[in-house]
DNA sequence: CGTCGAATAGGACGGATGTCCTATCGCGGA
DNA sequence: TCCGCGATAGGACATCCGTCCTATTCGACG
């Protein structure tokens, strides 16, 4: 059973999986720029996200696309349509060489009443998720943008102001909600204060501090 | 054990809650204008929303409220935090005489191996949820607000016009995160079009069809 | 019926944001 | 090294939007 790569045991999917799911497992590995799922294909599978980056977004009819969340392990892909759509929500596209664990969504549901961890596992999953959905939300919709790229910074760089999440001007867009060039204004001002610097559309923090009070609500509470 | 009138039974909760916790259900009951769950309140419990009208809506730093949702049976309230978090993330305010069937969350958490039915059940709500705030997040951020205000329309009206959620444009501006000035402008010119009607802060539709091509993605796919 | 007060409708203005377009930059190839 | 192309930085402009403020309206009450 070691096809999984010991990665169901690191993530222990071995203590919240009944044996027969847990012995279904099948890895299955994407490479960068590749969709891991995508948006309206049906939902044919639960996927344990343990290995690599991912993005994970949506395009609307308009053309214009919402970055949702960026992954890294362990994440859960496919837990909101489980027992709700046939179809993905979201596309979401690997970053870096990705493995996935793929459980087929039936064989879930079929197993209810046995696996009342797994749930009890995908609850609280969900529930992170739409915490942090609604919080994202509110700060896109009542922040201006130099608040939410302020908001965005502290969120996703470490102390030493590294910035975990991207440093893609074109993907922050996409995530803040907010158009390109809206962006480098912020950017721009950040950068006349010193608090930013960074050419070609990539940023690096200079003066972490001074984020917080430009900040207001932040997208990781 | 009829101290749930009947409520439990109309809803099913019978069919997806273990025997010991089906009978602790206690019901609570709320006017209108009253708190059902308050942000930032310990998230003891895990509510069933079984009787009346309420909204969602959580406030921001700087004063700024975003309206989550409307509420109606039936509804779970709760199941967010349930493994996830201590407080509760929205303020949930009964809109008229309401009834919710209680369950200590501790409860829950502690009977998972006997609970699959109703985390299967949490895990639907939740994962429908977190698709309407997704979709709700999308449309609010990337279209204006006189979209936005179409897209409202269709998916808060039956076929004959008929406004199912709220008509308040106090409200309304809240959830569609626009602010009232703004709202009143796109109500006007759909007025001035014959689309819309109504006064004093409230709207009635003329001419549903019309709607349609203003509208772009709606907030119910 | 007239008056008063609260709430709504709408004007004025400035700021935030998006679109379009151009100048500039950086890198790869000749 | 120089040239050319694709990408980035940033200007110009129109629109969307929010805040502030005032006129108007509706209803309650005398």
């Amino acid at each position: 059973m070691e096809q999984t790569g010991g990665y169901a045991e690191r993530w222990g999917l071995d203590r919240i999986l009944p044996r027969d799911l847990y012995e279904s497992l099948k890895p299955v590995r994407h490479g960068p720029g590749r969709p891991i799922v995508r948006s309206g294909d049906p939902a044919r599978d639960l996927l344990f996200f343990v290995e690599g980056r991912a993005k994970a977004y949506s395009i609307l009819e308009n053309g214009r696309g919402i970055l949702a969340a960026f992954y890294r392990p362990l994440e859960v892909l496919g837990e909101l349509e489980l027992f709700t759509s046939d179809t993905y929500a979201l596309t979401v596209e690997a970053l870096t060489d990705t493995v996935c664990l793929v459980l087929p969504s039936a064989a879930v549901r079929a197993s209810v009443d046995r696996a009342g961890r797994l749930l009890a596992f995908l609850c609280e999953r969900l529930g992170r998720k739409l915490g942090e959905r609604a919080q994202a939300e509110s700060v896109n919709l009542r922040y201006p943008v130099e608040r939410r790229l302020a908001s965005y910074l502290l969120a996703a760089s470490d102390p030493e102001g590294r910035i975990v999440g991207t440093d893609d001007l074109g993907e922050l867009a996409d995530f803040i909600g907010a158009s390109y060039r809206q962006l480098a204004r912020a950017v721009r001002r950040f950068r006349d204060l010193g608090i930013l610097d960074g050419t070609r559309g990539r940023i690096r923090i200079l003066d972490r501090e001074r984020l917080g009070p430009r900040a207001g609500d932040r997208y990781d509470r």
